[in-house]
DNA sequence: ATACCTGCAAAGGCTTTGCGGTTCG
DNA sequence: CGAACCGCAAAGCCTTTGCAGGTAT
């Protein structure tokens, strides 16, 4: 698993390679991306590159994310609640979501699934396991006696 | 498995045990649901329930599949692209999705995964299995030689 | 008769886009 | 210098909501 600098450092080069620039706003969304746990919405990456930057646009963190999606570095992720999500975690891993807050943590398992090349038709590409449950913080608020 | 008319039937029943009305928009919006193979949008289903009821508002159909939803009757599933899909089939099973156009189709699969009662702090509930792909038709257009 | 429901239209929230000025290479 | 990018504001979807009239029980 390579560290987050490694991964800044691969970014840049490939921003270089493909002539996109390299501007404090990008380098920030990503690293940012990058060292948060917890998936964090268009509008918390935004939060937290106003307070290096603070004069940065939410649509440049909707221009940058979506950048990001294209070169493969970063996943979007949509479950209920109304914005979308992103994970910068690019190595094979699962999702553990809570239902009551939408939190998403990032689980791996030994436990493969071997899914046929070829399903329905359908040519597989992969695949993504979602785990619904109550996190530590909703399980103390919501079902006490759960 | 139970039948659409079964289910059909059971909602009606549903319905008058908690004093909601049974109108004819409600009761096509959840039979299109339950035909459906494909996982519809809400402007599909609306779509849909305008060639028996021309008069039918989109806001109607809205306001049904959240209480289809609050019923257990209905899931919203949410991928990407910007509309919520419902899926009116509350069996286990999983969905096959189409990376290019993002068609889903539910499969059944042999594979359990065994999901400890409790990860990582949390109490787990489910589960589901998203597997990505591309479907028959896009594969002819997009990808000739994949 | 009365609650519940519908249709319409307006509002709301998230996301995208056009434009002029700015910055990176 | 030129292409790419940013910030701002406006526009664009999708979805929700308020209201007045209609419908099921």
């Amino acid at each position: 698993m390579k560290t987050a600098e490694d991964k800044l450092g691969l970014f840049i080069e490939r921003c270089k390679k493909e002539g996109l620039k390299i501007t404090p706003q990008r380098v920030a969304v990503y690293e940012i991306l990058l060292r948060s746990e917890n998936h964090p919405t268009v509008e918390e990456i935004y939060e937290e590159v106003k307070k290096k930057y603070p004069f940065v646009s939410l649509a440049t963190v909707y221009r940058t994310v979506e950048t990001l999606e294209q070169m493969g570095l970063a996943k979007k992720v949509c479950y209920w609640g109304s914005s979308a999500r992103y994970d910068a975690n690019t190595d094979d891993h699962h999702h553990l979501i809570c239902v009551s807050c939408g939190a998403i943590r990032d689980i791996y398992m030994e436990d493969q699934i071997s899914i046929p090349e070829e399903l329905e038709g359908f040519r597989t590409e992969g695949y993504s396991v979602n785990i619904y449950g109550l996190c530590p913080e909703c399980r103390g608020k919501t079902q006490p006696t759960a």
